[in-house]
DNA sequence: CAACATTATCGTAATATTGCAATATATAAA
DNA sequence: TTTATATATTGCAATATTACGATAATGTTG
């Protein structure tokens, strides 16, 4: 049908596969990357940065909203975006669990 | 257009979307702790184990294993999935390198 | 207010993803 | 060799994603 089937996983589940949907897009990832090298945030020249015209950028940044990655606080004019630092510790924890465990049960 | 351009950016952003993306969906979540919650690895019940049909497994398994995630060698009549550790010490290093750095310089 | 700058939204076309029934393939067991 | 078991592939329909031009919305500045 095409529709990802939410209903039937853990909250958990759901949580992490929004949290690195929203990251599995190259744009996306060099848009944090961009956030993370300037100093300040404030931000309306990520389009310059970015081989993308405006409103695809503007529609990245958008998901990575929705996902809770970045947020975005107006400025004037611009808009000031900034990344949420718990959605990483989040993920760091969530993979270190994952490699613990592995290490207990080594297979094949 | 609807393909994601993937020449325009490095390829560490293309290597780290491609990963994040493979994992970007609730069922494929679910595949991995499932493999991490047998000790073998052994698993054809994957199916029992989820609320997807058979086709729709093998095809998200293909997903993980295309992206490198897990890997599968033949045992007789069944296959053995694996997750690669190597992987997950990926994306664990750059979320880490994005934390420090975010920790520097705080914004907003 | 008018002109500009910044970001968002709409509309649309191309492509990708999701999910499954039906079927194919391959090995194991009888 | 037939039958069963395990996994993959094909084909298809529904939906989502990606990308951008055109345009709207909002705030700034002269």
């Amino acid at each position: 049908m095409g529709a990802t089937d939410t209903t039937h996983f853990t909250n958990k589940q759901n949580e992490i596969a929004l949290l690195t949907k929203a990251l599995g897009h190259p744009a996306r990832i060099a848009i944090l990357e961009y956030l993370l090298s300037v100093d300040t945030c404030i931000c309306g020249d990520i389009v310059n940065e970015l081989p993308l015209a405006q409103p695809t950028v503007s529609q990245h940044l958008k998901e990575l909203k929705n996902a809770g990655i970045i947020q975005g606080t107006i400025d004037g004019n611009a808009i000031c975006y900034c990344i949420n630092e718990l959605v990483f510790d989040k993920l760091i924890n969530y993979f270190l669990k994952i490699t613990t465990k592995l290490k207990k049960a080594k297979c094949c």
